[in-house]
DNA sequence: CATCCCATTTTGACTAGTCAAAATAAATCT
DNA sequence: AGATTTATTTTGACTAGTCAAAATGGGATG
């Protein structure tokens, strides 16, 4: 079976080819996994041994089908663990991303199936991010950001694409989360600021960066 | 932090040293971890230097209060996932042995406790075996088995104290779990045969070394 | 008391995963 | 095109954990 490091890159590198199948480069990859460069390669070449992913020198990596599945099991264990912590133990959504990254390594797919059938075959984790399907579907809808949806329209929250705990603490005490409506005000590229209002509430400026970070789609 | 072999160590040294505070041999517990005697003679020198147990060379080894205390709490989390396994995602519970196995060494200090509460701070385990409290205490209160109490006087099953997925199969099929009350109607040492008999139901019969792997307590 | 047996320890070697730092290739910029 | 910057790969070394097999020592036995 797979060992927690192999795992640990495959998903990485499902993560950072974000749905296309472009080659990911070495370097966002060992940092993505919390190794230098070198360690990258060194792992990576003993992956393409195995089958599981196909490495092209100085280009970069991309996932076989066999490799694409496995990481996909992970990431499904992963998110699925991630919603049972918040839905059922209730702990805190900005902690439950370094919690989940240990347990995706340790349950099995008996065990994955049964927390999946007691949550109610959830869609999303708690951050709005798409659980995939046992089959290895994996939802990758394009949504606006609040950095790029239009202005003064009604928009809800659908993903919050950042894991800092940090973030996720200042947008749970801003009320920024999966399911809020809202609308953006204002939004000045230039001082890279954008100003949202709930329905309830006073307005609230964000920095571009961090309003790309949260995905929205049109409020019915 | 300790590491997943660490901790495995310690928890055998914990479990194999039965309450008392004997040296617990190398061979004893290198079968228990399923390693090579000279691995394990090579860890447990390794442990001794951390300060988790005392090595006598020859004789065996002993925790420390450090080394008890981290034993504790990963049998904490062992019988406690053993618990929610079978209580929350209805497991099997000859399979949940196998699953805690991993699962101990991967959940943290605050999902063990919200799993605690969740459960209703639970005292023992599915099959029995007492959950160490929060601040370490581990009831080993010593019961009878099959193979040994009283015959002919009613008795309740406390605790089944073999893991393999083979023998709790078993006894589940012929309803031998905590809980259940039945009586041993006769023992032959000779042949090495108990027979049982439960209030409904025909009469079981029962190798010794099967019945003193079951402990029981007087019925009230 | 000498001997033998068996549990334990030692030794040497191996695997997985990692880092530091030097070597190399690719891309970019005059 | 030539020079420089930057990403990637290579090399050598290290740690944790393991096994196989030889060496050792204690306790039981004669």
């Amino acid at each position: 079976m797979a060992t927690i490091a192999v795992e640990n890159y495959l998903k990485h590198v499902l993560l950072l080819s974000a749905g296309s199948d472009d080659l990911v480069s070495m370097g966002a990859l060992a940092s993505a996994v919390a190794v230098v460069p070198g360690t990258a390669t060194t792992m990576v070449k003993a992956l393409a041994d195995e089958g599981l992913v196909e490495h092209q020198p100085r280009h970069g990596v991309r996932l076989t089908p066999e490799g694409r599945r496995l990481a996909l099991n992970v990431l499904r264990k992963h998110r699925l663990v991630e919603t049972f912590l918040v839905h059922v133990l209730k702990m805190d959504w900005a902690k439950v991303h370094a919690e989940a990254e240990q347990l995706e390594h340790a349950i099995s797919d008996e065990v994955l199936d049964r927390l999946d059938a007691l949550l109610g075959h959830p869609q999303t984790d708690p951050h709005g991010d798409p659980i995939p399907s046992p089959q290895g579907k994996l939802s990758s809808q394009v949504y606006a950001t609040l950095a790029t949806c239009v202005a003064d329209r009604g928009v809800r929250i659908v993903r919050i694409t950042e894991q800092s705990p940090e973030f996720l603490q200042f947008a749970e005490q801003n009320g920024l989360q999966p399911g809020t409506t809202l609308r953006v005000t204002e939004r000045n590229l230039t001082a890279g600021l954008v100003t949202l209002k709930k329905k309830a509430g006073r307005p609230l400026a964000l920095s571009v960066v961090a309003a790309g970070k949260i995905l929205v789609e049109p409020a019915k």
